[in-house]
DNA sequence: TATGAATGAGGATTCATTCAT
DNA sequence: TATGAATGAATCCTCATTCAT
C-alpha cells in the first residue's frame, strides 16, 4: 500500500544485508517488483534514501531514550536505562542499527545530510556523557577514563545487532539485565538497579519487521 | 619496492575506510600511482585481494592468540588472555580488524574463499568457547548464557577498532586491564588476573602501519 | 522503430562480416548510433544476442524445410527438396547462414543456449538422415557411406553462403537445379526430379535484408 | 626444441578451435607454458603470426597441387587431381585448412600481408579455372556456369575439414574417389578417372600433427 | 504514478605490446 | 633468450539518473 514505506523497508533490508555501496537501485526495484524509474517517484536519490533512514533511525533512538530517561535523576539508573535501551534497540532493530552504525561513511563528506546525522549522533551520546559525568561528580561512579568506559559499554550494547536472536537462549530482558550488571561493574557502582524494560517506549521503526521479544524461548518461561 | 605488499597495504586502508564495495580498483591504483592494469599483475581479482587480506588477518589473529595462550591452563587466565589479545589486535590493527569483522558479506556466497574464512573464524572462536566451557565446568565461572556472554565480551573487545586512539587518555594496557576486569566480572570470576601484554607475540600485519602502543600519551608517563 | 530488431539486424551483419569475437558491443552501438548502455536495454548480453540469432535461424530453417517437405514421400524428391531449400537459405540469407554455421564455437561450452542450438541442429539433420536412409532402404539410392555423402552434399549447399551473388551468372533456381542433379548423381539415383522452388515457403529472417532472387541477372531472362 | 615451431603449432590449434579473434596471446603462452613476453621473441605480432601460418598454408597447398598436376594434360585428370588434393589437404590438415579458409577477414584490410594471401589464393584458384576452361574448350566438359561449378566443387572439398575423421567409415581414398565421381558428373564428363592419391606429394605442415590416412578403420581393410 | 528507453560515467577485467633486467 | 612488470586502450557490462510518454 504505502509505496514509500515499502521502498524504505526493502532498502533497509538490502542496505543492512549487503551494505549501501553494494546495493543498486536496480536490485532494490527488483526486490519490490518495480522498475528503476518507479523508485525515483518516491525517493530523491539513493543517498537521500540512506540519509532518510539514518535520520529517522537516530531520531527514533534519541526520542525513545529520552522517553525512558524521563524522571530519572540517579546516574546509576540513567546508565542502566541507557544500556538497556541501546541494547534493546540494537537487538530488536538490527537492520536499522547496523545501517546507523556502519553506513555513516557512505554519506558524502561535507554533505549537509552527513553533518546532520553526525549532530544527531552527538546529541544522543550526550546522554551517556552526562550520565557518566554526573555519576563521577556525585561519587557514585569510579572511572579511570570516561571516554574509554563509555565507548566500551556502547560497543557491548551495539554488538547485539550482530548476534542477538529472539529465539536464542536468553530473553532480551536477560541480556539487558546482564549488560546492566556489567556496566555498573565497569563504573564501580555499588547500586543495584533492576530495570523493567518498557518496550512500548522503544522507537517504532515502521520499515523494520516487528519482532516480539516477550516471546520467551520455548520451555524457558521468564521467571 | 615490494609492490604486492604496497598494494595490499593500500587496499587494506581503502577497504577499511570506504568499504570493499565502495572501493574501486581504479581508486586503488590511483592511490598507488599505478594503472588499473598494473594492479592485476599482482592480484588475481578484487575479491581475491580481499580474501587474501582476510585470510592473513584471521591466521595472524589465531596464531598470535595461540602463542599467548601457550602454557595457560587456568580458565580465568585464558579468558583474560583472550580479552587482552583480541582487544590489542583490534586497537593496534584497526584497519585489518574492521575488514575482518565487516567484510565477510563481500565474499561471494558459496565461494571457497568465503567458506575458508568462516572456518578460520570458527577456529578462533573455539578458543573462547573452550575457555568459557572449562571455566564453567571447573566452577570458576558462573554464566547464565555462554553464547551471550562470549559474544558480548567479544563485541566489547572488537569495538576498540572503532574508537581506540594510541594518543588517547588511556594506554592500551589500561584498556586491556579494564576489559579484563569487566570480563571477569561478567563471568562472576573471583580471580585477580594481572595480564602483562607481550606485544611481541601479537601478529605482524606487514600491510598495516605499525603503531607503537608503548608510547604513553603526552604527560602521562606509564608508571 | 523496432529497436530490438534494428539491433539484431546490425548484430547479424557484424557477426557475419567480422565474426562474433571480433565484434564489440561498442562497434555495434556505433553502427546503430546508440550508446553502449543503450544496447543493454534490449539485450541481455552479447552472447545471449548471438544465441537468439542462432536459435531463430535454426528454427526458421527447420520450419521452412518441414513446410517444403510436406506431402513428399519419395526419397529422391525429399533429397532434392533438402538440397534446394538448404541451398536457397544459404544463398538468400548468407549472413544468418554463416553465423549459424560458424559461430557455434562462440557459445560457452556447457551453456544451455549452446546445448539448445546443438539440439536444434541435430533436429534439422534428422531430415537428411531419414531421407537418405529411406532412399537406401527402398533401393532408390546406392550409397557407400551415408554420413560421408550427407556431409559432402550439405557442405556443397552451405558453401553458397560464401560465394553466391544474386547478380551473378546463374539464377538461384539454376544453382539449385544443378545441385540437385549433382546430389542425385551422388546417391546413384536414376530419378529425374524437377524442383520448383517455392520461395514463399522459405524462412523469413526479419533481421536480414531481403534479396529478391527472382530478379534474373541482366540480359539473362529466366527461360 | 624448436620454439618457433612449437608456437606456430599451438597457435594453429587455438586459431582453428576458437578463432583468431577469440585467441589471446596470453592463452597461447599458457598453452605453451611460456610467458606473454616470451612469445614475442619469436613472433612479431599476433597478426604476423596468423599471416605467417596462412602464407605457409597457401604456399604448401599450391606447391603440393602443382607437384600432383605435373605432367597431366587431360582436363578430366587435372580436375580429378584438384579435387583429390584439395580434399586430402582439408581432410588431413583440418586446422590449417580452417584457418586458411576462415580467417582471411582477420587480416587488417589493406595490409600487405592480406594482399599477399589473397594473391596466393588467386594463384591457387587459377589451377581450377584453367582446368575447367580447358575442359570446356576441348569439349570434354559441359558446364552452364563455370564459376558456380568451381565454387560448388571447391566447397564440397573444403567441407571435409569440418567433418572428416580418419577413424570414420570411409578411407580418405574412398572420399576422394567419391568426390571425383561427383565432380566429373558435375561437369558432364564421360571420363573414367582413377586417381591414385600419392600422399608423399601432399604439403608437409610441420605445425599440424600428422595423421596417417592409410590406416584403414579397424576391420575394414581397403579392398 | 508508473514505465520503457536512453545515457554518460564508471565498474572489473583483459588486451596486445613494450622494455629493463 | 627469457621474464616480470608495466601500460594504454579496449573489453563486456552496470551504475544512478533523467525524461518523454
Amino acid at each position: 500500500m504505502d509505496t514509500a514505506l515499502r521502498i524504505r523497508s526493502a532498502a533497509m533490508r538490502l542496505f543492512a544485508d549487503q551494505g549501501y555501496a553494494a546495493t543498486s537501485i536496480r536490485s532494490l526495484a527488483a526486490a519490490l517488483h518495480m522498475t528503476n524509474a518507479g523508485i525515483y517517484h518516491h525517493v530523491t536519490s539513493k543517498e537521500a534514501l540512506l540519509a532518510d533512514l539514518m535520520r529517522a533511525g537516530q531520531l527514533g533512538l534519541t526520542d525513545a531514550t529520552d522517553r525512558m530517561l524521563t524522571g530519572r535523576r540517579d546516574p546509576a539508573e540513567r546508565l542502566a536505562t541507557l544500556i538497556s535501551s541501546l541494547t534493546a534497540v540494537h537487538a530488536l532493530y538490527p537492520m536499522t542499527s547496523r545501517v546507523m552504525d556502519g553506513e555513516l561513511r557512505s554519506l558524502t563528506h561535507g554533505s549537509s545530510a552527513r553533518d546532520e546525522i553526525i549532530a544527531l549522533r552527538d546529541l544522543y551520546e550526550q546522554r551517556w556523557k552526562s550520565a557518566l559525568a554526573d555519576g563521577v561528580e556525585q561519587g557514585a561512579f569510579r572511572i579511570a577514563d570516561r571516554k574509554l568506559t563509555r565507548l566500551a559499554l556502547m560497543s557491548m550494547c551495539t554488538g547485539t545487532s550482530e548476534w542477538y536472536r529472539p529465539d536464542g537462549e536468553s530473553t532480551l530482558e536477560q541480556v539487558c539485565a546482564e549488560f546492566v550488571t556489567i556496566g555498573l561493574a565497569a563504573v564501580r557502582s555499588s547500586a543495584q538497579v533492576t530495570m523493567r524494560l518498557d518496550l512500548t517506549l522503544l522507537p517504532d521503526y515502521p520499515w523494520e519487521p516487528h519482532v516480539d521479544p516477550r516471546v520467551a524461548p520455548a520451555g524457558r518461561p521468564a521467571p
